[in-house]
DNA sequence: TTAATAACAGACAGGTCTGTATCATGTCAA
DNA sequence: TTGACATGATACAGACCTGTCTGTTATTAA
């Protein structure tokens, strides 16, 4: 039976993955390495390589559950919003406009380990494509609902928007980062929803 | 006096940061080693010792080339359009789409740099921060001379869109990435010049 | 021709990182 | 209590990387 950890009474292989996710985020994956995560959660190295076999697929675990802690915000926020198509849509551009504020956002996860990675099959490539093709036709099903003139465009459009605020946020304060992906996104909207 | 390269018949240190460039935006700069260059360069290592103290010396020398291309490209290019505001404002948008849509596009090069240092006293967050706000000044002193209304939040918007642009052609095809930005910061232009 | 030096070639030291091995300690269930 | 096993602590091997050192060859200028 796999232990707790003493400090947070959870279960080991997720309180290294909390420890794995605010190093690997904030700081990058080269940058940190396994000693690191390992001094940072208070445990042994063959703890940490008893649940993961190798770096990789700690990296791997992180980006997974980065992406499922996502999709689970994400959907989470849209239920408390109005259920009409457009109130989504507008939803969606809340919701990131609202994480790109956010003080500890530091940019995406996904395209951040796909930079520091040049292997085109590293688990990082995959993940990026995977998690931003996913969000693009999350918008284009709504904006196609809605309904919107060119809902196709629209989304590739709103998905460069995000890509560019979730890239400036590494070098801008968040605040007014924010606010400038609400305007354009709201800008490239509204000018679909000319009657 | 230094002598040629042998293959290149350029000056050594320009042919070292040649092969360096190339290396260093294609692969990375954590994925290629000194030893890399080297090889690649043919060349002795106390060679690229001797013009470039350390690695961290050829990063910045790299970047510092890139920082000027850059710039030399985008006047060059505006030289060629019509010197109305509006018509450089638009010429600036249509440089920054070639760009995108040439096949060997893989993104900001500092950007990316900035992405594998953690380190924020990194030669490449000052040099991402400086290559940004350049552009978005340039970007925001033609919109105020077109005139548009609100110049200053447009070059904002306009910035976060090329930043998007550049962090989409890292796992979309050039074409379609350079068409959604062009159309986006049309659309973006086109609402501040409403009359 | 000759002296100075640029460039080449390669060994190597020192450090870092990943992953393995060894042994001690703590915990829980039978 | 006792045995099975999860965990801790730490040493270590092997690989890789940066930067230095030594010695040789090639080029240029006087």
């Amino acid at each position: 039976m796999p232990r707790k950890s003493a400090a947070t009474d959870k279960p080991l292989k997720e309180h290294i993955l909390d420890v794995a996710d605010r190093l690997f985020y904030g700081q990058g994956l080269h940058a940190v390495g396994v000693d690191r995560v390992i001094a940072e959660a208070k445990i042994a190295k063959t703890s940490l390589y008893r649940y993961f076999p190798s770096k990789d697929a700690l990296i791997r675990a992180y980006l997974e559950r980065r992406h499922q802690q996502f999709w689970q915000s994400l959907e989470a926020f849209l239920l408390g919003c109005d259920p009409e198509p457009m109130a989504q849509l507008m939803g969606v551009v809340d919701f990131m406009a609202q994480l790109l504020a956010k003080a500890d956002c530091r940019g995406c996860p996904f395209l951040l380990a796909a930079s520091e990675f040049a292997d085109i099959n590293h688990v990082s490539r995959q993940m990026v494509v995977d998690h931003k093709s996913g969000l693009r036709d999350r918008i284009a099903t709504l904006a196609q609902t809605a309904p919107l003139s060119e809902p196709e465009p629209l989304a590739d459009q709103l998905s460069m928007l995000i890509d560019g605020g979730l890239s400036q946020v590494r070098y801008l304060e968040n605040e007014p980062t924010s606010q400038t992906f609400k305007h354009a996104a709201t800008a490239l909207i509204e000018r679909r929803s000319a009657v």
